[in-house]
DNA sequence: TAATCCGATTTCATTTTGCAACCGGTTTTT
DNA sequence: AAAAACCGGTTGCAAAATGAAATCGGATTA
């Protein structure tokens, strides 16, 4: 027998699932980078996550219920991480967070194109962002538009402008 | 010379600055109950937050530009903690927060009557709520209507009902 | 057959957390 | 005037979490 919870209070509760500095790390990766692997979560992540704590946050998200985790059929070593209704319902709360942190800390343009997008698409790009991560993660019927194409070419356009006024 | 960023990412910047079990807590209960003095903060804490723990985060806070603290003409040795427009301009990621824990987590009635109201209010409700903080922490003129009474009304209406139910 | 890739685990040093006791000074109560 | 309560913290210490690097046994690819 342990405590089960320090309070019943919404953002409390919010917080001892993911109040750290890695587990929404892991989940915008999932997200919004389409990582579904191990190694892609680890290898190809902006902030350099440790292999140990990427498998500790992985556990966690699944005993949470955020992620979901499958054999990958055609590797017998692979595994496949899926985010949840419950993990794909984060997207507003990403939504706002980057919203807030666009607009007060030191961001660099090309990391926060996916944000500002976001943003300025408000409530209905975030519902057809997540018709298409429930198409993507739990199966559900392909939507036309595809909101993560959207926010991944607009952050490579931010990239090819940089690397052309650089070179 | 340390390094200063993981990434420019508005979410792992925002991390980086809250992505603990207790900053966002502190922020919380200035925000929505109103407590401004250290004493306020630890003891009538729903968590249990230790004292030391309270010092660090809002020193961190300060840091960070989310507070700001001032001495209280009243006391000499009071000092007051109030939120800045970057503190305030939390309350969104709250709603959020709030929205998300209470739909997936075992929250309980009392404590998640704010977040219900805040998420039925929608923007409108926030950007009061928001004007009411200004008055209260940044001086701004004190609009007529307070969204604090009423999430504190509707919070206390819960208690004497359940109050009601057990006696 | 050799190299690479797979999802992790192990080891170990450092940092963070949490609890409890305590501090010097201020204000309030008796 | 003396005692009690209150003020914003600090200190000491044990336990837990974090982070970097090396490593693992098995599966797949070249």
């Amino acid at each position: 027998m342990e405590e089960p919870h320090r309070s019943g209070c919404p953002i409390n509760l919010t917080l001892e699932v993911l109040g750290d500095r890695w587990s929404l790390i892991v989940v915008r990766d999932m997200m919004f980078g389409n990582r579904r692997h191990f190694r892609e979560l680890l290898m190809q992540n902006e902030e350099g996550i440790a292999s140990n704590i990427l498998a500790d946050r992985l556990k966690r998200l699944l005993a949470e219920g955020v992620i979901t985790r499958a054999d990958d059929p055609t590797h017998r070593q692979k595994a496949i991480y899926s985010l949840t209704e419950k993990g794909i319902e984060l997207l507003p709360v990403f939504a706002m967070i980057g919203a807030w942190g666009r607009k007060w800390l030191p961001v660099t343009e090309a990391l926060s194109i996916r944000a500002e997008l976001l943003e300025k698409g408000g409530p209905q790009m975030w519902a057809a962002f997540m018709e298409e991560l429930r198409a993507d993660h739990l199966g559900a019927p392909k939507p036309a538009r595809s909101v993560r194409r959207e926010l991944f070419e607009a952050y490579r356009a931010v990239v090819e402008k940089q690397a052309a006024e650089v070179g």
